[in-house]
RNA sequence: GCCGGAGUGGCGGAAUGGCAGACGCGGCGGACUCAAAAUCCGUUGCCAGCAAUGGCGUGUGGGUUCAAGUCCCACCUCCGGCACCA
């Protein structure tokens, strides 16, 4: 009967955790802290995954363990509610996203305490509670209260902001005006991509190649008022910091690339009216003494470039379609033909602008600039590979040396200038050079290396007043308003004149009156205009007065991310309603010491919630400049491998590598094929290839694998253990169901190591004895706690677990099995599989709980053998082994080494030349 | 196209430049059993050989080294990301 059964004790000892609190964290770490933080899941309405619980089983271990090493343990777990599923599902069914997100997050939770992860659940928090929202607003209003000196290169109150006497003098609307443009949070009328299947605007990264990234609807661009976060101006402490972290390289380098930072500088062409040459003189000499201004005015054309060296290569201006300039620089003859070009450009997607439209297209303006030092004029062209959103939306086109300027002057057949020559006396080229080299034709310039021409004409240009360095990033401000119903509302009010209509005024609702709650809505579905829904809610919610002035708030709402964005910070302090973290807890638990996660969210969500964290940190609200300072992405894991074969339409088989579309794919059962070669082929028709991998799991491919499953079938410590020991963390692997049968068999010999099975009830087996370990006994316990002690700080536990499983290998065969053996065994099995480690424990008549035991103290003196088995190669090559004391010196290896039979027999008659003795390694005869 | 990561038995994987394949799955053989399951024991990279043993072997081709899965060069395949950012 007492077979081990997960069922019966794995709830058993979750309730036996929760009734003694027994992971509570303390409000603050006594001696060393952890702070252990997986991503908080989005509660979708499918449950969990069995992706989720791969890094949630890697921090609980690291949590277990350094609990047992009386290390205090921050581990918290939540909610990240809000988001478009959820108000989906809700306008398919009928539902208030509210009430299905409680009901899939009351699934979550009981699949999580199903695997028994060691949370402190008093902490659990969900991004939708009205008090967490509260903060989210508050942090918004500290986003708005907050400018950007660039001075100091910090946030700064919006109070401190200096205003220019001019401003001042124009009265408090034009100094509100002023401060409104400055802060981190601010309105703007930009053109943003509004999708109408999903009916909202979505930020540039939530659109992938012209479509929405959820669902792939299209996207089309429109002019619409919009909240935005400054997120630019941290753009270059967000990317130096980027050194204070242990993060992966490739997580630091896709961040990096994501900002973009470029440096080059701005370039000043002078626009030419008619009769040009004069004017361009008296410009000249004006900028000379004037210098470079802040904007380019009417009469100048601003374009950035990251290679001034190649300005004597320039050939024509291009300006992006949407460029303000481009009217003044249209001439008669060409309004039209702008008019045209604009307007199909307006029209088409990202996706046009890029993928499908390799070809460049354009339209000349009519008219020229005049070159900053040739004084030549130069035409403008109007293109849409020029972005109206990067840089100052002109550039100087040097074909020669630019890939895409290169392209559209082929095809517009422009002149083509060479002024840059490699270096390596390749010599003139006719061809594209886009590296570094020797400057050409460039006037006084000509035979400079081009990062000194750079340097060198930057400071020319400069002084003459016609350009100035510059940095440019990819990295565009943060679109953070939604047209959806189910996020936080903005804590904003729009001031109404008496007509009824806004006056452009606005004002935030006072932290004290926070949360602004969601409003009752009947009709949550978003409008076949940008319209947010919250504008059909009630007036009494619409509508509010303050200091006798009426206001209508706000209704956008914020995105998904808003909440994601700190809620590390509200773990440490869940239940605080004073403040939003605890100054004196934040102290003493940040930053986060490992978070682990989907690689998913290596850009937006992990630098979103690193820039509200650089602004609380500048306005003194936390301590530490970066939130995470060690992260580990979890591999993905696919499906169960499958093998594909290919039948034709006429019914045969056809070979995976001939298989065309008209093909049908056939999955295979794996007996029916065998490898043959570099492939799997049929097993009857050895001639047919199959094709054999992994897929992503997926519903629409069925293969799918549910933890609930697993769990009834297996227990929850055989999906812990199955999950960690299938491979690297890090790495993408597939599922393999026998393998959880293998973890679950390695589970079982633990039960019988130290359970009678054959009593009628739980009994310690009479094996189990209070014998003093041998000395082998004990090299081999202390081998396997020093190896499991080393990885799991290292996150490598499935090299753990294979030494747990030696271990129990070395130990079932014994007929007595000490006591002192078997107890630290339990002991280190306990963060793994703890609900089987606790059960044990009871049954070796020891007090509950394991989980809080200290962690064994490894033996060093066991570490060492007394004898080695130390190869010996002859140039190279194995060929014997020889048995040695430990401590033997390299003469005596030697020695020992010549001494065997069969090494004599091989070194007999040849000149040895040379003998490698690695000490306690290995000895290689280098023989003639 | 550019940037990452990875290629090791039938499968998942392990190996501070020093015995390739730990551990698990699967396979094969045995014990127990009337039998099966479960369990336990043994065996299992490929080729040749009765065997001792020998040869080959970490995607491909070169190189460095007494010694390379590991370091260097070139290439191939797969996976992931980015993609007119001047």
């Amino acid at each position: 009967m007492p077979r081990y059964q997960p069922a019966r004790i794995e709830p058993k000892w979750q309730s036996w955790w929760e009734a003694h609190d027994t992971f509570a964290t303390p409000r603050l770490p006594r001696g060393r802290k952890t702070y252990l933080l997986d991503m908080f899941p989005y509660p979708s309405g499918d449950g969990l995954h069995v992706g989720h619980p791969e890094g949630y089983t890697a921090t609980d271990i690291v949590a277990r363990f350094e609990r047992m090493r009386g290390t205090s343990v921050m581990h918290p777990m939540g909610f990240d509610a809000f988001g478009l599923p959820a108000e989906e599902h809700a306008i398919r069914t009928g539902t208030p996203p509210r009430e299905s997100t409680e009901r899939n997050i009351a699934t979550f939770r009981r699949q999580l305490k199903m695997l028994g992860f060691s949370y402190d659940w008093k902490r659990e928090l969900a991004t939708t509670d009205p008090g967490y929202v509260r903060w989210t607003q508050w942090i918004f209003l500290v986003l708005f209260d907050t400018w950007f000196d660039p001075e100091t290169g910090r946030g700064r109150p919006i109070a401190e902001l200096p205003v220019p006497p001019d401003v001042a003098a124009r009265g408090d609307a034009a100094v509100a005006a002023f401060r409104d443009s400055h802060r981190l949070a601010y309105q703007s009328e930009a053109p943003v991509n509004w999708c109408p299947a999903l009916g909202t605007v979505l930020a540039n990264e939530e659109v992938i190649g012209g479509v929405s990234e959820r669902g792939g609807h299209p996207v089309v661009r429109i002019p619409l008022r919009q909240w935005m976060l400054r997120i630019t101006a941290y753009a270059e402490r967000l990317e130096n910091d980027l050194a204070l972290v242990d993060w992966p390289t490739s997580i630091k380098k896709l961040q990096s690339d994501w900002i973009g930072r470029s440096t080059g500088a701005e370039v000043d062409f002078f626009v030419a009216p008619a009769g040009a040459a004069a004017s361009f003189d008296a410009w000249r000499h004006a900028r000379r003494a004037a210098g470079f201004p802040a904007e380019a005015g009417r009469e100048a054309l601003r374009v950035y470039t990251t290679r001034p060296d190649t300005l004597y290569g320039v050939t024509y201006l291009v300006i992006a379609p949407e460029h303000p300039m481009i009217d003044l620089l249209t001439t008669p003859d060409r309004r039209d033909a702008i008019r045209a070009y604009r307007e199909a450009a307006a029209r088409k997607s990202d996706l046009d602008r890029t993928d499908l439209a390799k070809e460049k297209t354009g339209v000349f303006t009519g008219s020229s600039c005049i070159h900053p030092l040739t004084g030549l004029p130069v035409p403008v062209w109007v293109a849409d590979y020029v972005l109206a959103t990067y840089g100052t939306g002109a550039i100087m086109a040097v074909p020669a040396h630019d890939g895409r300027d290169w392209e559209f002057a082929k095809a517009f057949d422009l002149p083509i200038v060479t002024v840059v020559e490699p270096v390596d006396g390749t010599g003139h080229t006719e061809s594209l050079f886009t590296g570094d080299g020797r400057a050409v034709a460039s006037g006084p310039y000509t035979g400079l290396p081009t990062r000194e021409f750079i340097a060198r004409v930057a400071e020319d240009l400069r002084a003459a007043g016609m350009g100035r360095p510059a940095v440019n990033s990819k990295l565009r401000d943060w679109l953070f308003s939604r047209q959806r119903f189910w996020g936080e509302p903005f804590p904003v009010l729009h001031e109404l004149g008496p007509d009824g209509r806004p006056t452009g005024a606005i004002r935030t609702v006072d932290a004290s009156e926070l949360p602004v709650r969601l409003p009752e809505l009947v009709d949550f579905r978003p409008g076949d205009t940008p319209d947010p829904p919250l504008s059909r809610a009630g007036h009494d919610w619409l509508y509010v007065e303050r200091d006798g002035k009426r206001y209508r708030r706000e209704t956008n709402t914020m995105p998904q991310w808003a909440g994601s964005c700190w809620y590390y910070l509200r773990f440490l302090d869940p239940a605080n309603g004073e403040r939003f973290v605890d100054p004196e807890v934040e102290r003493a638990w940040m930053p986060v010491d490992l978070y682990v996660g989907g690689a998913e969210h290596a850009v937006l969500h992990l630098l979103y919630a690193r820039f509200w964290h650089k602004v609380l940190h500048d306005r003194g609200h936390v301590s530490t400049p970066e939130p995470f300072a060690r992260l580990v992405n979890q591999g993905m894991i696919l499906g169960e491998m499958e093998f594909t074969g290919y039948r034709s339409v006429k019914g045969g088989w056809v070979s995976a590598e001939a298989a065309t579309a008209d093909d049908t794919p056939a999955r295979i059962p794996a007996d029916q094929v065998e490898k043959q070669g570099e492939h799997f082929v049929l097993r009857d028709a050895p001639r047919i290839r199959v094709d054999s991998r992994a897929y992503k799991m997926s519903k629409s491919r069925g293969n799918v694998v549910n933890p609930d499953a697993v769990v009834r079938e297996f227990g929850a410590d055989s999906l812990r253990l199955y999950e960690m020991f299938m491979g690297p963390l890090e790495a993408t692997k597939p599922w393999s169901t026998a393998g959880v049968g293998g973890v679950r068999g390695f589970l079982d010999r633990c039960w019988r190591l130290v359970v009678d099975e054959r009593a009628d009830d739980v009994r310690l087996s009479s094996q189990v004895v209070d014998d003093p370990p041998t000395d082998d006994q004990l090299r081999e316990l202390h081998r396997m706690l020093d190896k499991v002690t080393t990885d799991i700080p290292a996150l490598s536990f499935n090299t753990a677990i294979a030494r747990m499983m030696e271990f129990v290998n070395f130990c079932t065969p014994l007929e007595r099995r000490p006591r002192a053996l078997l107890e630290p065994f339990v002991t280190v099995l306990a963060p793994f599989a703890p609900h089987l480690a606790e059960e044990l424990w009871e049954v070796l008549g020891r007090p509950a709980p394991v989980s809080l035991v200290a962690w064994p103290i490894v033996e060093a003196r066991w570490l060492k053998d007394d004898f080695l088995e130390i190869p010996v190669q002859i140039g190279g090559k194995l060929r014997a082994r020889v048995t040695v004391p430990a401590d033997t010196d390299v003469a005596s290896m030697e020695a020992a080494a010549a001494a065997d039979p069969r090494i004599a027999e091989l070194l007999a008659g040849k000149q040895i030349v040379k003998v490698i003795t690695v000490p306690g390694r290995m000895v290689n005869f280098v023989v003639r």
